[in-house]
Order: C-alpha cells, then sequence, then structure tokens
DNA sequence: CATGAATGAGGATTCATTCAT
DNA sequence: TATGAATGAATCCTCATTCAT
C-alpha cells in the first residue's frame, strides 16, 4: 500500500515528463494524476527535481535488467543481437514518455545537478551501455566483430542507430525501419554486398 | 544598429539556453548577457518561447547553410562525404550549446508549439536532412552505396552516428571518435574487414 | 477559518479600491492589509479584477438585501419611503470605498468585462433599482405619485438625487441635505409651494 | 500646427481614455490613434495624468462656455431652463467619452491627485454649477423657484437629474427621458399635479 | 519641434514547498 | 501516513518615460 502511491506518483510523473516540459508540469498535475495529496509527493521524494530523476533512473534500471535477461539468453552473436536490438526497440516504444524524459533531460543532469546526481546519473547510464558492449564483447571474442574500435564505442554506435531509428524515423512504415536493418547497417555498413544484398537476407529473416 | 541588438540578443540566448535549462534561464540574465535592456527583448521577440525558438531555427538555417556548401563541392563520393560529415562534426563542437538546444528543447517544439511552429521546425529539420541525403543519392548512382534503403533513412542514421560521436562520446579521446571513423563505420560496417582492416587504415589517413 | 480568509480579502480590496485608483492598488497592498499570502488571493479570486467585480458586486447584494428589508416594512408611502431613503443615505455614508469602486468602475465593467460579467452586473444593478421602483409603484397604486412617468424611471431618478446627494454634496453640512429634503424635492419639485413651505415642514420634523 | 498636434492628442486621448480605463489606455495608442510620435505627447503635457486631467478640464471648460451663452440668452426663466438643459443633455451625448472620464476619474482626481489638481479641478466643477445656479437664481428671484434650499445646492440636484438621464437611463427611449421630463420633475415632483397632470402638459410642449 | 528605439521599475501571477490537522 | 490550504520567492512581461538623432 505504501509502495503503491511512490509508484503511482512514478508513473504519472513518467507520463507527464514525457508528455510536456518539465517547467510545464506542476506537482499539482504529478499529484493529481497519481490520485494522492500534493504533500504525499514529498514523503517520497525529496523535491521535482528528484522526482524527475528518479523517475528517469528506475527506467534505466528496468531497461538494464531486460537488456542483461535478452543479451545473456544462449544462442549465436548475431542471434542474440537481433533479439536485444528488438528487446530495445519494443522498450524504446511501450516507454515513450520515459524515453523522451532521458533524451531531453538526461544530459542536463550530467551538467547542471550537482556532482552527485551527475555521478548517480553517469553511473546508471554506463550500466546500460556495458548491459551492450558486454554483448558486443562476445561478437569480437567469437571474430563477428571488428576489434579496431572499442567495445563500449561501439555500442554507443549502435545505441545512437536505435534511437534515430525509434526517434528521428518514427514517421516511416515499420518496414523501412524494422530492427533487423538496424542490425544489418550495423554490422555490413552501408556499402552495397556484392555477395548477399540485404534485400535476399531480409527475406530470409521473415 | 538595430539588427545589432537583435543579433546580440540571440547570441546570448543561445549560450544561456544552452547552457542551463530552458527555465533556468531568467530574461534578465539574457539582457544583462547581451548587454540591453530587458524590455529590449520584447522589441524583437514576442515571447521568451519565441526566442528559444528562433535562435534554434537560425542555428539550423546556418547549418543547412554551411552542409550545402560542403556538399556541392566537386569531388569524389567518399572524399565530399569525409569532408560534409568533418563540418558537421565542427559545427557540433562550435556550436555546442545550440547543439544542445535542438537536441533537447527542439523535439518539444514539434508537439507542445502551436500548428505553426510545429510546422516551420519540421520543415526546417528536413532541410538539414536533405542536404545529407542528396549527397548519399549521388553516391548510390555512382554505386558506392547500398539501394536497398532509402537516402533519406540512411541520412538519418548517419547523422544519428555523428551526433552520438559528439554527445555521448564525448568524454573519449578524439582518435577514438575522428570524424573518418564514423564514416568508415558508416560504411563498412561492424564487421570486421579481411581485405583492409581499419587500423591500416587508419594509417594510411594520416 | 477558509471563508474567513475570503472575507477578509474582500474588506481589505474593498478598502483599498475604494481609496486609491484600481492600478494604483496592488495585490501585494491587499494580501498585506488582509494579512494573508499573495498567493492566497488565487485561492479565491482568477483575477485581480475577479477580485474587484466580485467585491463591487457582493456589495450590491448586501445593499439589495438592506433595502428589501426596509421597503417592505409596513407603513404610509411616505414613510416607508422616506426610511428607505436614510436607509439608503446610511449605506452609501457607511460603506463609502464600496459606493466609490461602484461609481467609478461600475460601468466600465458593463463595457470591457465580457458577456458574462455584463450580464451579472446588470442583473445586480436592475435588481437594486427594483427594489425602490416597487416602493414607488405602490406609492402610484396609492394615488401618491405621478403616474406618467415609469416607476423604474422615477426611481433611477431619486437615486440619482441621493447619490448626487451623498457624493457631489459631500462638503455640505447636513442639514443643508438631509435624506428628507431629498424626499421633499423629489415628491414635491423645485416650485414654490404655497400651502406648506418647506421651511415649516422641516421645523416639524424634527 | 503646433496647437494641431496638441488638439489630435486630447481628441485621441478623449476618445480612448473615454473607452477604455484609463490604465487600459498606453500612450502608444494615443499616439497612434492621434498619428504622432509617442515622445509628442511629452512635448505638451508633462505627465499621463496630466494629460488626462487636461482633458477632463478642457472639456469642463468647453461645457461652461456653452451653459453661460445659453443661459445668458434672453427670456423666460423656464424657456431658458429649458433650454440650458436641452444644451447639457445634448453635450453629455455628443461629448459622451468626455462625460465618462468626467464621471469616473473625476471625483478619485479631487482626492488622489496632489492638493493641487484637487484644488484645480474644484474650481473648474464650481464654476459648471454655478453656471446653472447662476439661472436658478434668477428663477427664485422672480419667485418660480423654492428659496428654502441654495441655488447651489439645487444645482447639483439638477445636474444629477440629467446624469441619471444620460448614464442610467441610456438604454429607454428619448420619449421616456427627454430633457422636457427632466425639467418638469425638477420643477413641480414626483406628487401628481391636480391643475395640470404632466400628459396634457406634454401635450402642450410639443 | 518630432520621433520611436531603448530602458528598467513595477506588478500580476505561478508554483514548489511547508505544516497544521 | 496523508492531505491540501496557505505561503511568498521568483519571473515574465508591460508601459511610462527618456534621449539620441
Amino acid at each position: 500500500m505504501q509502495k503503491d502511491k511512490r509508484h503511482r506518483i512514478m508513473q504519472a510523473a513518467e507520463f507527464l515528463f514525457g508528455t510536456k516540459r518539465v517547467h510545464e508540469v506542476t506537482l499539482e498535475q504529478v499529484a493529481q494524476q497519481a490520485d494522492v495529496g500534493k504533500g504525499t509527493i514529498y514523503l517520497y521524494f525529496t523535491d521535482k527535481e528528484d522526482l524527475l530523476f528518479q523517475t528517469a533512473v528506475s527506467g534505466f534500471d528496468e531497461m538494464c535488467q531486460i537488456l542483461r535477461e535478452k543479451a545473456a539468453q544462449p544462442g549465436m552473436f548475431r542471434e542474440r543481437l537481433l533479439r536485444t536490438c528488438a528487446e530495445i526497440v519494443e522498450f524504446f516504444q511501450v516507454r515513450r514518455p520515459l524515453f523522451r524524459i532521458v533524451l531531453s533531460e538526461g544530459e542536463r543532469v550530467m551538467e547542471s545537478g550537482g556532482p552527485g546526481l551527475r555521478q548517480r546519473w553517469r553511473k546508471r547510464r554506463q550500466t546500460m551501455t556495458e548491459a551492450v558492449s558486454e554483448l558486443l564483447e562476445q561478437g569480437m571474442a567469437a571474430g563477428e566483430l571488428r576489434t579496431d574500435m572499442p567495445a563500449r564505442v561501439l555500442a554507443e554506435y549502435l545505441l545512437g542507430l536505435l534511437r534515430t531509428r525509434s526517434w528521428e524515423l518514427e514517421g516511416w512504415p515499420e518496414s523501412q525501419r524494422s530492427h533487423a536493418s538496424v542490425v544489418d547497417l550495423f554490422l555490413r555498413g552501408a556499402t552495397p554486398s556484392q555477395a548477399a544484398p540485404l534485400s535476399q537476407q531480409n527475406e530470409r529473416n521473415h
């Protein structure tokens, strides 16, 4: 019952912070949406900032959890990579408001927030990237990935491509931006392949 | 002399909006930084919102200008692609605050701003992407790029990689995230190349 | 306790709006005078305008209440007319600030305020006039008043005389502007009476 | 040409101050309406307050002028009284905005304005009342008016009735509020007359 | 004389935060 | 714990007034 209120507040915050700009969201609205008293928020969060931060961070945690589970499942590297990316794409879609918070407020926390916040945020983000980079390291070990770039760097680029797919390419038809096509672009690049063009590959993938 | 003040205000806004969160920037600060009276801002902008928007949009315009110029210069496809990406990276670096505004407030404008703003914003962004996608189309025509993905989509992915390079990989040493390495990743993918590994290529590039 | 604050605010507003011009009254002053926080005003009133309007309207209501009570008491027409006018004069005197608000802002509300405000205001004023005109109608029925002018019109004129007495003649000694003399002027006119000059009447009235 | 601008400014002020509330009128609007530069206003008036005051006062002066002319014309007392009232009514109608200024701001000047303004304003108003009261004194001398009330007091009451006619009774048909009926009410009162009821008199008056 | 761009003091309004219940 | 009425610091914005041209 206690945790219930805390959870309702965070859900409301995730929705509202992801829908409007942070300073356009009043705690009154959050309280109303969560169906709790305005003062109740201060029982669980020290601050508006804290509410925003914890909401975003908890989303990170959930995502890391999911990623680790998916990436840890047995199978060939490519299969696991595909599954993981599918999971990320799915997460971005279902938790779109949260995604938005992370995108537009996240970096600010790293610079504006006190050193404490900065530190905590950095750690979470790092954790998420690591979930992906660990998988990539296995790919490297298996000789399936180039080793001239650090796994962490490759992981960031892969996440960047997925971000682009879900955010900038939002209006495009799903077929033009399937997670498989992102993975293909990531692995094989934009140069045309003589041996196995994407069109044939795609057919095999479905 | 008139445009002078307007320009000074926008410069101050670009810096401040890029440094702090929007609602942490007071118009008093903007006025002070621009060395104009508080009321003067309202001679050129209807609103705090308007100031933010116009500042961001004008940045887009400048960037489009630069991109078109660089992309239009003669030369081989790869050279021009490299040059264009170098330019984008340079722009992101020099105009970091502006970049920040676009990243964290931009998408919000598309949803919060009235349909008028939304429309204008979308058009600017589209223009920017087109500058890149036109170049890519030429690469396709020259048989240097895969044609199973629309040029516009590839352009977004490329910009996404560059964004990752300049933003998420900010802390990394320049050597690990040269624009050349981004282009290489974009063109050849993450799969190891037997013929010419990146490490050798990089050596040749310097 | 809640209504307490609302009431204190309206009292402060009545005093201040009646003392200074509307735009010379700051809500800070109102809050201070009412001994509440500045923000508290906005819990009960949407606007400075709303505060002004509600303050004025509530005064109207009080006055209507008083008028109806006095006018409804039994007695001869003249007696009741005298009593009613005495009451109006008394009200104007005790609630001078409120009176001022109604005089100088009232008509503006009818034109500046939205149709909603205009409507409400008109209704209140009409109610007040009716309280008087009903009494006059009884006088007409009793053959004590001329019937060639509508009761409502006569009521307005009577109120106009009382207004003049309390406002324009404010500096004059009470003896020169007793409510009895106003009623006498209203009933008998400015033409000299052969049968019973006012001077004798006045002596009898005291 | 110089006086032209000053005059245009006052005309614009008369219209605007009479249409909106004083603090809703900006000097920018006045300048625009008068088709002069904003700074020009300060060449002829020291202040917004001064502009308001001079505009109102100049109206008073015009009215006094008219009243004196009309009241001074030869003829029987009643005729001259009728003519004067007709003039006042006409003035109120044509210069409605000015009338409004005097009504809603006038009294404030007497209390809020410095002692200087107060003094000047009082003098003007007194002058206007005197124009009427002088006429009434002649009526008294001719035995046509009761002498138990000072002429000045009677003058105020008469003006009060005319004010009511033009302001509070604004919506009524002209026939119900002719200046003749006001004069009749003023002279003969609200008591029914056995000898000559108003209805017959009215017929004779037309 | 005339102008209107520039200014900044001043005030309405919002909203995070507190605290008595 | 839970609440929401109360608060006032903080900020956007207006507009009377000035002054360089």
